[in-house]
DNA sequence: TTCTTAATGTGATTTATATCACACCAAACT
DNA sequence: AGTTTGGTGTGATATAAATCACATTAAGAA
């Protein structure tokens, strides 16, 4: 269902059906199943996805094999490696579903194209990255001043769904703890 | 000076000296000695500032009154309290001089009518953000995966210019370590 | 069902870093 | 010139969290 795109750009500035329909012919569909990566260390990358269903991590990985979670994204949200869409640089994150998920694809260029030729869409993507700016602001913040317990309140405050949804793990990879720490605050 | 601000957004996009003399009618100059504060905690956020001259710091204050540093601008960087500026709330940062400063003050209505008037402005400003974005990203990584030394190392990489004018002390405090350990590690 | 893998809890120990305390020096005021 | 303030170095000690190790349970896969 595209139509929670819509919802989300019409949250920020209203489209006629036609204008809706144009952008939506920017982007591909995609379906990918639990374990199913969306996006490998190394490659090229093609997209900036939006989710439309399911649960995807985007992750880094160190030179010790351990995972750091960036992001997480499900319903309504944006997931890519951001740092390399933008620069055209090879990927240093890995993306892959937590659950069974389907994607909204948009390539750099159809991006770009959208927001050349409809002012509305720049304005669009303008506040969104704002957004997220701000939303990055507050977890280095969180980082810096909070110790692991008030880290893991702030989140579970901040996203009550994202808990019924994601195991413990990776709500520790995710704030920077190692999962037996967070085990420990849980009790 | 006002030509740097011109310079910063003819990397992104060319400019008639109307359309920057038309930009530039839309910001405020402010001098600002050292120590004097920019923006302090619970005032509304009036401005984004664009650095001209000079050295500023973004910081936070917990309960326990100690300093987290969000940001430092020095020319051509932009600064303020984003979460509060964009929203229209109370601050929650303090912005203060580490050096005497020149700023070029855009107030959010001033930001939204170029932005409306001027798609090239508009495109300016998603750039800005989307790279924003990423060396946020680059910054929650760091804190993340690496200890205190690598993330010092990494800093000192990224912006050595910061180094010959930023006291040590103030570089702990962004990377979130205490002055003493940062004192240790160096040697 | 049985087998394997993922998720979680919990003890014992180690380690990085914070905190406290004090000394020294350089810069800025007055 | 003398006095305050800001920046820095370094020892001793405390503490949050990582790591290692093992047990338990839940969930997928054959």
């Amino acid at each position: 269902m595209s139509e929670i795109l819509r919802q989300q750009i019409e949250k920020i500035t209203p489209l006629t059906d036609k204008e809706f329909e144009y952008i939506l012919s920017h982007f591909t569909r995609k379906k990918i199943k639990k374990h199913q990566y969306l996006l490998q260390e190394g490659e090229a990358v093609q997209n900036d996805y939006f989710v439309t269903k399911g649960l995807l991590k985007a992750y880094y990985v160190n030179q010790d094999g351990k995972e750091h979670i960036m992001q997480f994204a499900m319903e309504d949200w944006w997931i890519t490696d951001y740092q390399a869409y933008f620069n055209e640089t090879n990927a240093t994150l890995n993306i892959d579903c937590i659950e069974a998920s389907e994607v909204l694809c948009l390539s750099l260029r159809n991006r770009e194209k959208l927001c050349a030729d409809m002012h509305k869409i720049e304005h669009f993507f303008r506040k969104k990255s704002n957004a997220g700016y701000v939303a990055l602001q507050r977890r280095i913040l969180s980082l810096l001043n909070s110790n692991a317990k008030e880290r893991y309140e702030q989140l579970l405050q901040q996203y009550p769904l994202l808990f019924q949804r994601v195991p413990k793990t990776l709500i520790a990879s995710y704030l920077g703890v190692s999962r037996e720490t967070l085990s420990r605050l849980s009790s």
